[in-house]
This record gives C-alpha cells, structure tokens and sequence, in this order.
DNA sequence: GTCTATATGTTGATAGAC
DNA sequence: GTCTATCAACATATAGAC
C-alpha cells in the first residue's frame, strides 16, 4: 500500500485544480468552518471535494486526523501573520495600526475563521497541543513569549518618554485582539442586536478600519 | 398520556432538589455548554441528570428542542442584564463602568457561556429566532433598538457639551462587548498565547475590572 | 489511486410494562 | 412518571475489485 501523501513531505506542485488530497482537505475546511467538526460529516466533505468516502479514508485515516489538519490550517492562517507584525521592532503605534488593517481585511475575506476557532478550542481541548504545533515548530509559547516580550519593551519606553500611560502588556493585547476579532466572532448576534446583518455588517468593518486605531491609541494616551 | 410540564404553563415549586424536568435541563445546560450542540450526547445528559433517556425524551421529545430550550436560557442569561443596564437613562460613564463590572463578575462564573453562544449562532442559523425570542418576547430586535437609540441620544450629547469625540453608538457597542466578552470566549486561545492559564486568567480578570473603565472611556475623550 | 459494497458501532428515539 | 428493552437510522471506517 502507498502511504498517503498527507504524512510525508511532498513537493507542491500547481496542478489544474488541485491535487486529490488537496481537494479533499479544501472540501474539509469548507465544510468543517461552516458547522463545526462534531457537526460535520464524512460523507459530506467527501461530495463537496467529488470523491467518495473510501478516499477520503485513504488519505487521512479518520475524521479526527482530518479535523486536526484543517485546524492546524485554520489555526496557522489565523495567527502568524499578526504575531510576525507584534513581534518585529516597528514603532507601536504603527504595529497597532498594521494589526488593525491586517486582520480586518482577512477577517473580511475569512468571516467564519473565529467562531471555528474558538469552538474548536472550547470543545475539543486536545487541539491545544495542535495550535501549538500550528504556530512555532513545536515551541511552546514561543511565538506568544517574543510578541510579549517586545510589547512590553515597547510599552516601557513609551511610557518613560511621557507618551503613553502605563499598561500590562497582556491587557493591551487582549484589547487589541478582542476589537479585531470579536466583531466576527459574534457576527451573527450583532445581526440581531444591533441590525448588522449582511451589507451593513460590511460597511460596519469598513468604518472600523478607519475609527479603531485612532480609539486604541487614544486609550493609551497619558 | 399526560402532557409534558416543558410544554405548557406551570407552577415552580421550591422541591428538594429540583423536579425531574429541571434536573435535565440542568443536565443538559452543563452538558451542552462543555460539549456543544452536535458533541453532545443525550445519553450523557440523561445519565447527568440521574435519569435514562426514555426520560428525557418523555419530557423534551427530541434533544433539538431540549437544545433550543437550553439555548434560549443561556441567552436570555447573557443579554437582558446588561441591556437593561445600556437602555436605562443612567449618566453614560457610569453605564460603561456597571456594564464592565457586571458583565466581567457573571462571566467568571460562567466562562464557558461565550464560546457556547457563539458556536451555537455559528452552527445553528435557527437558533437566531430562538435569540430574539429569548430576548424581549418576539419583537424583533426591540432590545437591541432601544439601547442602540438610547445611546446614540447620550453619545450626541456628550459630544455637544464637549465632553467626547464622536463615535458611531454601533461602534461604541460593539467595542464595549468586544472587550468583556472576547477574553472568556477565547480562554482558551489566550492559555497557548500569552500563558493565560487557570490562576493567571482570574488574576488577568480581576485586573481588568480595574483597568479597562479607565481604557474605555480616554478612547472616547476628546 | 479510485471505486462499490459492506461491516461495525453509535445515537436518537419509541414500545410497552410497572 | 419512570423504567427495561429494543429499533431504525446513520456515520465512520474497511475490504476488496479494478
């Protein structure tokens, strides 16, 4: 039997439409981002990538081992990009304005990415150690213990040279994320709440990207 | 064969230790809230419950409407406090103070509500009537309309006495909820990160009691 | 690598006695 | 109202031909 490529390393190559595997893990994010990984069936990911549920097996074993690579996937686009700007030695202020622009714009393109997230992690704990993997080879927290301890370097200094008032480094991260990512996380009972459904949910973020940065730095003005 | 209470109008008595539909419904708000709508297993929720599962279904007759009854709860636990806190002609410092401490207060009781609500809104496009029935009874949005009207009054006059820069009553929303909602939804996201992990995260919390008033309200001075 | 057919195990739900 | 026993329907996973 050939081991499925799925284990190995392997070249990638631009093929038409995708190699199998490729299709397979595509049909898998599609289907497990829009109701959950409990929610999700085989059989479903399997018709949505056109091929049957035999294959599927083929590749990946089992739906468990398929769930874990879409999260490593999720989870790996999430992340990296925003840590790789917290984490260089830009001036805060731009950071805050980078990260802002950064994940408004991909949250956009990816609305459902943070509620999949999320519940993943609240339900299924042993993803955990595979966000871990997702991010920094292996590394535990290594990627979170860099970006904090360049924040809080940068804090200190603002904060010496009169410019910003003091804060926890993890308090200023957690704001941040929280005015990025929330407004997707909860989209669908913002759309209740507040009548941001659709359209107007769009020209909300629209607005925001252009208003939040300016409410963040002034929170933190002395 | 006798109507089950869950149906019709009932007295609530103040038994011993609850009658048999309020034990399942316990059950089945811990055992949902853990595992999720689709994870969970009605078998497990009637075993929780001291119960079996002809039980359960005796009186809930599928575990979709005991999902909808314990969502309904859950949401109705979430929003009209701090509605009623938004919507009420309390001076508009004072309300973003109150609504911090109380949101902040409930949910380290109950850490795992967000992440729940926002899976279930995610996963469950039905659960969105089920919302606003939960909320004020069946007007559409009411709640929302009122504390977004109400505010928008408020932010307009702070603005012309000079005491605020102006700022869309959505965005000031949604910035309020962003900030005390996402740090429990994303728990467990925050433990990997930032090492935010069981005693850390309550020391974490109780800082931001403190802190985020202060960090809310500079944003919006003028 | 890909298919058809099938095994295996759960799970939600019901029948019927007490 | 509550139980035991059981069903019917899936869903995951595998066997084996091509």
């Amino acid at each position: 039997m050939v081991k499925p490529a799925s284990q190995q390393a392997r070249r990638r190559q631009p093929e038409p439409d995708g190699d199998t595997e490729g299709r397979i893990l595509d049909a898998a994010h599609r289907v497990f981002l829009r109701s959950g990984t409990a929610g999700a069936r085989t059989q479903e990911i399997a018709a949505e990538a056109g091929v049957n549920s035999a294959l599927l097996h083929y590749y990946f074993r089992s739906k468990e081992r398929l769930a874990a690579a879409v999260f490593r996937r999720a989870a790996g686009e999430l992340f990296p990009v925003v840590a790789g700007i917290l984490a260089s030695d830009t001036p805060l202020e731009d950071k805050v304005r980078r990260v802002i622009s950064v994940e408004l714009d991909r949250l956009s393109r990816t609305p459902y990415l943070p509620a999949y997230v999320i519940s993943e992690l609240a339900y299924h704990p042993e993803r955990i150690r595979q966000l871990l993997a997702a991010l920094t080879g292996e590394t535990p927290g290594a990627l979170g213990h860099a970006v904090l301890t360049t924040i809080r370097g940068q804090i200190r200094n603002e904060v010496r040279a009169g410019r910003m008032r003091p804060i926890r480094a993890e308090q200023f991260l957690v704001n941040l994320l929280s005015l990025c990512i929330f407004p997707f996380a909860a989209q669908p009972m913002l759309a209740v709440l507040l009548g941001l459904d659709g359209e107007r949910f769009t020209r909300f973020i629209h607005d925001r990207k252009r208003e939040l940065p300016e409410f963040f730095m002034r929170a933190l003005q002395p």
